[in-house]
RNA sequence: GCCCGGGUAGGCAAACUGGUAAAGCCCGCGGCCUUAAAAGCCGCUGCCCGCAAGGGCGUUGCGGGUUCGAGUCCCGCCCCGGGCACCA
């Protein structure tokens, strides 16, 4: 072989490692588990398996290889699995569309997947594979389902629900973008329909608290949980209609605003609508506007620009801080899942009330002032041309009765404590967060094992009767219905309760639930007695290391935080965090653009690797700037990563051809646990200077040291693989120098097969190859190197010498030298005398190591 | 509007705690090799003077500030990307 011949390389490394079950990692008890190494689990988001794998793929499964290889070599038992999401709308939507099966498409799908990630070489323990569509995986999430259910945690419950018109399905929450279904872009109506929700909310706290248990998480993805959670603290407030005896509970967070509550507004969905206005005569009005404000999408409700609007309903509640009746309001600006679906208004000191007020021409009472604007007995009452948002930490109370001249901060707790009292209100603590419905009206996903019965109502199908299977059915058209409702045979069942007439749920549960909780099944995939042992779980649980798309930071990441807090709870494992560290990449994009088959600038990985190799594309996206952030494909950059690894791959022929491939080894002193000139006191060049090769193994050591530290910073892995390339451009540019010097061949020899050590973890099947050539071993099996630190350090340094802050000259010198030495040297320097001719030097800085600086007057 | 990122050669980018700005890759230019081309190898690639050694100047979105010294810290703006947004 006289060309680097990617294909062939990979071709046959990949065969040793699916022989050899090279990344097969034991459980603990099984045969071959090493209990002496620290436990590592990483592991990428899996992969929705659709068509074939894409750049973004290669890049999330590339980044996840290298920190797997690392740690493998760092002496970690590393577990590395792969699974699939299968279940989900675009398996379905294509069924409706071409009559293939979601099965089957499904299935074409995953071994298109799996051929490729064969193909690019990464280091997957393939017996530990999970699919979320088969009856082995789903019938654990139906289990899942169950102990739920039994705990409380999924519930039936009839709800205004999001509907997709097009998809034809209920949404989450977390799925209506802008007023838009996320997948199709329609925009989404109300519906009221019964329906399944997990209780998060429950959790909200824990879900806050726990961040601190998190090891790494980029913040913003922190933030932007954080601010979904929405937790805000205030308190609960009754207001009562006194004509009808009806009483308004309202969350406020500024209780110390209530003696400004000058109107009272409730949601237009407010159930206690009707009540309030029979008899008021204003029954058309407030009917024609709710009918036109839920006619409305949650998109033009929702817009800021728009003008308040709303209808009054003839009727009053009690402000029971100071027995006020103020009048009561339909409005569309109150949210109906928000709060109590109702709200005090206090125009003075709320944006949106004030707007309001002023549409409605009502009065704006000012109650918190600044401390400095009521010592000046101005600013209260009525007034002002906007609303007093107190931001400042130094306000108080006017016109607040007893509470007169207190500050805001105590006069919060002070009115709540009042109203506790006389049972009128409590502190409280309101959520954004809102359960999470996972029903689908769709076929394409977990059957949910419940039974409907008429004379036992719900009933839990029993475990030992897990997994109810997806049946088979003709047509998979949405029909406002699941379309498994069509299959009569399986909807119609016995009650496992009382063996009388029953029917099956017919709707399936949300993706989510399948990835919620696939990262437990692929530390036990073969358990056929639960989900997962819990030995086993607590063995390798939390993910040490977890690596996905940042599109997940909300959704994916807080449903599986909330699974496993469950789980906790149930005593499945020890965990509360699936997650303990966590990466996410950035996309690739091509020309500035996302990447789509629309706009025509899609690069297909799968012929990316054909063209160039797995090596090469593996170690372009990892090249491409700095993961987390994303970056341009350039095709030329891909020619410039596969220029340098045939670089490599040359380097390596050459001098294992001009060096000889004797007993001077590149590795190998023989059973030594480091590489050898790592440790080795011996190593050629350390003892005297002047013997050529010392730069080299100097370098190769910088190599070492840098590669290994911007790996485990932070995934700087485009800095590190610009050190090899730095290593490989110097043992090109010094061998020609080298080769017939004794010290200078195991230089060269050392260099070559560092600098294929360290591309290894990009780069596993070249990095193999020339590691081979050299020393006859296997890289994989070889301890990740150690820089010798003594190589590190130099005997000389350049001094760079500033006068008044310009770099005048810079001398190479001695390490250790006194300050003062270093100073007679800058100033014996001739441009730099010249710079000081005539003039004063008025001070001197001396950073040692670095520079020295003379600043001058005159 | 609010909260995060980011703005550095022609392009992508690097720079740990303030200490020679621009490593590496691409593009471009030149040389070697070749009958020739491709590939490969070597070199150049902010501006000015110089054959050169060298010297001078400039420079990190804009404007200020702190410092012997600022891409880095502080204040005020502009632009780009992402997230949230009538959440009481």
């Amino acid at each position: 072989m006289d060309r680097y011949e990617p294909h062939e390389i990979e071709r046959r490394w990949q065969a040793v490692w699916a022989e050899e079950r090279t990344w097969e990692t034991p459980n603990p008890g099984e045969p071959g588990f090493d209990d002496s190494k620290p436990k590592f689990y990483v592991t990428e988001m899996l992969p929705y398996p659709s068509g074939e794998p894409h750049v973004g793929h290669l890049k999330n499964y590339s980044l996840g290889d290298a920190i797997a290889h690392l740690r493998r070599r760092k002496g970690y038992q590393v577990i590395h699995p792969i699974g699939y999401d299968a279940f989900g709308l675009p398996a379905e939507n294509n069924a409706i569309k071409t009559g293939q099966p979601p099965r089957e498409a499904v299935e074409a799908s995953i071994a298109a997947y799996q051929e490729q990630f064969r193909a690019w070489g990464l280091s997957f323990d393939w017996s530990r594979e999970v699919s979320s569509h088969t009856p082995e995986y789903y019938r654990w999430t139906q289990w899942i389902f169950l102990r739920l259910f039994e705990r409380g945690l999924a519930y039936r419950a009839e709800a205004p629900v999001q509907w997709c018109p097009v998809d034809q399905t209920v949404l989450a929450n977390e799925q209506v973008i802008d007023g838009r279904c996320e997948r199709c872009g329609s925009p989404v109506e109300a519906r009221d329909l019964e329906q399944w929700f997990f209780r998060i909310t429950e959790y909200a706290d824990r879900l806050l608290a726990d961040f601190d248990l998190l090891e790494s998480w980029p913040e913003h993805v922190v933030t932007m949980q954080r601010n979904w959670i929405g937790r805000s603290e205030g308190a609960e407030v009754t207001f009562r209609c006194e004509g009808l005896g009806i009483d308004f509970p309202v969350f406020t967070t500024r209780p110390d605003t209530l003696f400004g509550a000058t109107f009272f507004v409730l949601a237009p969905e407010h159930p206690e609508l009707g009540r309030l206005v029979a008899g008021t005569g204003r029954e058309d009005e407030v009917s024609a506007y709710v009918d036109e404000s839920i006619r409305e999408t949650p998109e033009e409700r929702a817009s800021e620009e728009r003008a308040k609007t709303g209808a009054p309903l003839g009727r009053t509640v009690t402000n029971p801080v100071n027995g006020e009746r103020i009048p009561i309001f339909v409005a569309d600006y109150v949210l109906m899942e928000y709060g109590t679906g109702a709200l005090m208004a206090v125009p003075a000191h709320d944006q949106r009330d004030f707007d309001f007020a002023r549409a409605f021409d009502l009065p704006i009472r000012r109650v918190v002032v600044p401390r400095a604007e009521a010592e000046a007995a101005e600013g209260a009452g009525e007034g002002a041309d906007e609303p007093f948002v107190g931001h400042t930490d130094d306000e108080v109370l006017v016109e607040s009765g007893e509470f007169t001249g207190m500050g805001s901060v105590e006069a919060k707790s002070a009115i709540i404590a009042s109203l506790r009292e006389r049972g009128l209100g409590e502190p409280a603590v309101n959520y954004r967060l809102r359960d999470w419905l996972l029903s689908r009206q769709r076929y394409w996903g977990c059957p949910i094992p419940i039974v409907y019965c008429e004379r036992c109502g719900i009933v839990p199908v029993p475990d030992e009767q897990l997994p109810v299977e997806l049946p088979e059915v003709e047509d998979y058209a949405p029909k406002g219905k699941s379309p498994l409702a069509a299959a009569e045979q399986w909807v119609e069942v016995a009650c496992p309760s009382c063996g009388g007439a029953a029917r099956r749920e017919t709707d399936t549960m949300d993706t989510f639930v399948d990835s919620s909780w696939y990262f437990l099944r692929y530390l036990d995939p073969h358990n056929v007695e639960r989900p997962f042992d819990r030995s086993v779980a607590d063995h390798w649980m939390p993910i040490d290391q977890y690596i996905g798309g940042v599109e997940h930071a909300i959704l994916h990441l807080m449903y599986a935080r909330f699974f496993i807090k469950a789980f906790a709870d149930m005593g499945m494992l020890e965990a509360q965090e699936p997650f303990a560290s966590l990466f996410t990449q950035g996309m690739i994009t091509m020309g500035g653009a996302k990447m789509s088959s629309s706009r025509g600038n899609t690069v297909s990985a799968v012929r990316t690797v054909e063209r160039y190799g797995a090596d090469t594309s593996r170690t372009y996206v990892c090249f491409l700037g700095p993961p987390e952030r994303g970056g341009d494909w350039h095709p030329d950059g891909v020619e410039g990563v596969h220029r340098f690894l045939t670089r490599l791959w040359r380097l390596g022929q050459e001098v294992v051809e001009r060096t000889g491939d004797s007993a001077v080894g590149a590795s190998a002193t023989p059973g030594r646990e480091a590489e050898p000139w790592a440790a080795d006191p011996d190593t050629p060049g350390r003892e005297a200077e002047e013997v050529s090769g010392r730069n080299l193994l100097a370098k190769a050591n910088w190599a070492i040291d840098k590669v290994t530290r911007d790996i485990e910073h932070g995934f700087q892995f485009h800095t590190a693989i610009a050190a090899v390339m730095e290593l490989v451009n110097d043992s090109y540019r010094l061998k020609d120098a080298l080769y017939g010097d004794p010290d200078g061949d195991a230089a060269l020899r050392f260099a070559t097969a560092t600098a294929a050590s360290l591309i290894f973890p990009f780069a596993p099947h070249l990095g193999s190859e020339v590691y081979a050539a050299l020393t006859g071993e296997r890289v994989w099996e070889r301890p990740w190197p150690e820089a010798d630190r003594s190589l590190l350090e130099r005997d000389t340094f350049t001094l760079v010498v500033q006068v008044n802050g310009r770099r005048r000259d810079q001398i190479e010198v001695a390490t250790g030298l006194s300050e003062a030495e270093l100073l007679e040297l800058a100033r014996a320097s001739d441009n730099v005398r010249r710079h000081l001719d005539g003039k004063q030097v008025v001070k001197e800085v001396v950073v040692p190591g670095k520079l020295v600086n003379l600043v001058v007057r005159g």
